[in-house]
DNA sequence: ATGACGGTGTGGCACCGA
């Protein structure tokens, strides 16, 4: 079976493009990020007729995040318990799926703008509260896949300019401590598992000709469980959907399960 | 590099993203 994400910068633009993708790549699952748009806007009678049941939550203007399944959801739960945000960032579904019970955690995560700045600060402070969540919820949960959105390279081979970028924002040491204390609670990073080509991003400025230059970030991620691990075969980015027409700026990463 | 580009909501632009 077959999971993915895609932050899809607004799905009121994006819709035909998701259509499209979903119908070239059978994923059982299809997280979405940065949906921009409120409920009652969201599609839902055009992806059930796609074949896919929708959790949705959504926010006008700003945010919002869903996931497409080809199996019912169950479960479902809306930001992170236990810390107050005003924003939509999280949903977490239960997926009985060929590969068994799974819970998925979609996650549009904090951008932050700049190191010195107020977002930044509720950037590691949200950081904080999912981590702390995630660790009760991997108890609960031993098949738990976490992706979306991270706004975080995880090392220097996830940024195109490491050097020129060292400290700046998604590059940081404070955001990449937070990326390992993810990792520390038995997550591994599906990307790396396998030999991936080099300078692989999934997200790439609209501006300067970024991605004909391939000036990229890597900042979606799919983390698996250690239950999970050894059902991972592969992960890989799509970067055909950044040639379209009006693309998004980020990519669909692909993670299958054997 | 102050901005670029693209999306939203507004109102003739400002704000935000990464």
């Amino acid at each position: 079976m077959k999971l993915a994400t895609w932050n899809v910068n607004s799905l009121s633009v994006r819709l035909p493009q998701v259509l499209d993708w979903l119908a070239a790549n059978a994923v059982d699952v299809l997280c979405l990020q940065e949906l921009k748009l409120s409920e009652d806007k969201f599609p839902l009678k055009e992806l059930a007729a796609a074949g896919y049941h929708s959790a949705v939550f959504g926010q006008k203007t700003y945010n919002g995040v869903a996931i497409l399944s080809r199996t019912p959801t169950h479960d479902i739960v809306k930001n992170i318990p236990g810390f107050s945000d005003e924003q939509s960032r999280v949903i977490a579904t239960t997926l009985d799926t060929p590969a068994g019970r799974l819970r998925v955690v979609n996650g549009y995560f904090v951008n932050g703008q700049a190191p010195d700045s107020e977002k930044f600060a509720y950037k590691m402070k949200w950081l904080d509260g999912l981590r702390n969540w995630l660790q009760g919820e991997l108890r609960v949960h031993p098949n738990l896949v976490l992706l979306g959105d991270f706004n975080i390279t995880a090392d220097d081979r996830d940024s195109y300019d490491p050097e020129g970028l060292r400290e700046t924002i998604h590059h940081t040491t404070e955001e990449r401590r937070h990326f390992q204390a993810l990792i520390d609670l038995g997550l591994t990073d599906s990307f790396r598992m396998f030999e991936q080509p080099e300078k692989s991003y999934s997200w790439w400025d609209y501006r300067e000709f970024a991605f004909r230059r391939n000036r990229g970030l890597r900042i979606d991620h799919i983390l698996v469980s250690q239950a999970l691990k050894p059902l991972v075969r592969s992960c890989m980015i799509d970067k055909l959907p950044r040639k379209n027409e009006r693309p998004s700026d980020h990519a669909p990463v692909v993670l299958e399960l054997g």
